[in-house]
DNA sequence: GGCCAGGTCAAAG
DNA sequence: CTTTGACATGGC
């Protein structure tokens, strides 16, 4: 049996399709990955929402907007003395790299694509790799706490390394966007519902899988 | 009140 | 190269 495999499978039969990433567009969800860091979605859906009350969910608009503006409206999402200046600067990035039109932006292979994402202040392995996936429509798999968590736990990781960790679910899945979009999305869903800090996995789809499930070695 | 959230970065050992 | 702390808001 395949571990990764099985546990797709059941995230999926338990949890459904989770249709992420929710946003109207490219340029939204890229947004909301720049906002996306140590909060809530429900707050970044806030923050969203007020830019674009105030007209600001726009490239050239917030490439133009002064950050204390800017500010004002993400404050809901913390870190606001970073945040601010990081989506602005990214957007900027983007009007210079592609003239703003994401289409073109994303029309190279994904590694340089991906070495310009993370050239960004502000963007890490995890926001370069969910914008790639989600934005930009191509296989890069994301891998965030909960996926090293619920990995580790389950026993199939080595290591806690983003890379590595990377390489070892992109050589166990399709390299497929669909199933990379669906996979991290049902690993987050699982972590939410039920794959807590503290191992308790109690009515845990993946019990008989993990380590702590059932005390098999460990 | 303390802990935590779909990280990132700079500083230090 | 690995570890540690700061960052900020708001809900439980």
């Amino acid at each position: 049996m395949d571990r990764t495999r099985e546990t797709y499978r059941r995230l999926h039969d338990r949890y459904g399709p989770q249709g992420w990433w929710p946003a109207e567009s490219p340029f939204e969800v890229i947004v909301g990955a720049l906002l996306m860091q140590q909060t809530t979605w429900a707050r970044v859906e806030e923050a969203i929402r007020r830019l674009r009350e105030a007209g600001l969910l726009d490239v050239r608009a917030l490439a133009a907007a002064p950050v204390g503006t800017i500010r004002s409206h993400v404050r809901v999402a913390g870190l606001h003395r970073t945040k601010p200046a990081r989506l602005k600067a990214f957007c900027r990035h983007l009007l210079e790299a592609a003239d703003g039109d994401l289409a073109t932006y994303f029309d190279r292979p994904t590694a340089e694509v991906r070495a310009g994402l993370l050239a960004q202040d502000g963007v890490g392995p995890e926001t370069a790799d969910s914008i790639l996936l989600y934005a930009g429509g191509l296989p890069s798999f994301v891998v965030d706490a909960y996926t090293v968590r619920i990995g580790s736990r389950m026993g199939i990781l080595s290591t806690d390394a983003y890379e590595d960790v990377q390489r070892i679910f992109e050589t166990r899945v399709p390299r497929d966007v669909g199933t990379y979009r669906e996979f991290h999305a049902l690993l987050v869903a699982h972590a939410k519902a039920s794959c807590r800090p503290r191992p308790r996995c109690d009515g845990c789809v993946l019990r008989d899988l993990c380590d702590t499930g059932r005390g098999r070695k460990g």
